[in-house]
DNA sequence: TGATTGAGCAACCAAAAAGTTGCATTTAAT
DNA sequence: ATTAAATGCAACTTTTTGGTTGCTCAATCA
């Protein structure tokens, strides 16, 4: 396989896509992460400003955000840092993709025939 | 608005899309979403026939589908009929359209910078 | 008519999730 | 050296979730 990984077996788990929609599956979570997407890297206090819970709360949801492989987190000085982490989300789109062609595909072949039958 | 409403506002609730990820957050639910997405309509018992619990407990996933809004239900005769439902799934695909999109922007910017940099 | 099949409903149960509090620890600021 | 800020960790509580069993009801089929 090529270098860059575009399959991600290279990450040790087989793409849980239940995992990556159940992570986005929370308001919390949710707005967290479109917060997030925009590169900006920040402090759990930060994220923790506008939410109204506490900031184990928080930090709990960003857990979950990181085991998804949604963020990732490091540590500078004395906080730590989460950043948006593009890998994951590519993977939930083509599911959805993946989905939503299979359901063109099969309204064409119903249209075609419909159009079989009354010619 | 146009006939067709686009926009969800008709549904009556706003779209909301944690609720989306979180009904496909589940193995379960989103083996049965994917099955359903040939458009072919499948009672409750045939979509409980290779699952490895209740029917009852396939009839609780459905439900979670369908008050997601991915799945339609009606009744022909004594079964009860599941269809795929493409419209909260555009939804769905339009939100993670939005951030991916929104990443992306947000790293050339970060590129062009660089560049800037370098001069 | 009588048996069977598909499903709805309610109660119940165990496990996980969401959130809290309290305390310890590390890093930065004065 | 002290104090304050940012976080980590563990225990605990409350809801929610995923699943079960038992019973009932409606629609077929023999």
């Amino acid at each position: 396989m090529s270098k860059t990984e575009t399959r991600l077996s290279g990450a040790g788990k087989d793409p849980d896509f239940a995992e990556i929609f159940a992570a986005l599956g929370d308001p919390t979570r949710l707005a967290i992460f479109d917060r997030l997407s925009d590169g900006q890297a920040r402090s759990i206090a930060v994220l923790s400003d506008d939410a109204d819970m506490t900031r184990q709360a928080v930090t709990k949801h960003l857990h979950v955000l990181e085991t998804a492989g949604l963020v990732e987190s490091h540590k500078v000085g004395r906080e730590s840092r989460y950043v948006f982490c593009p890998d994951r989300l590519a993977l939930a789109r083509a599911w959805l993709e993946h989905v939503a062609g299979r359901w063109d595909f099969a309204l064409m072949r119903l249209k075609s025939f419909a159009e079989d039958d009354s010619r």
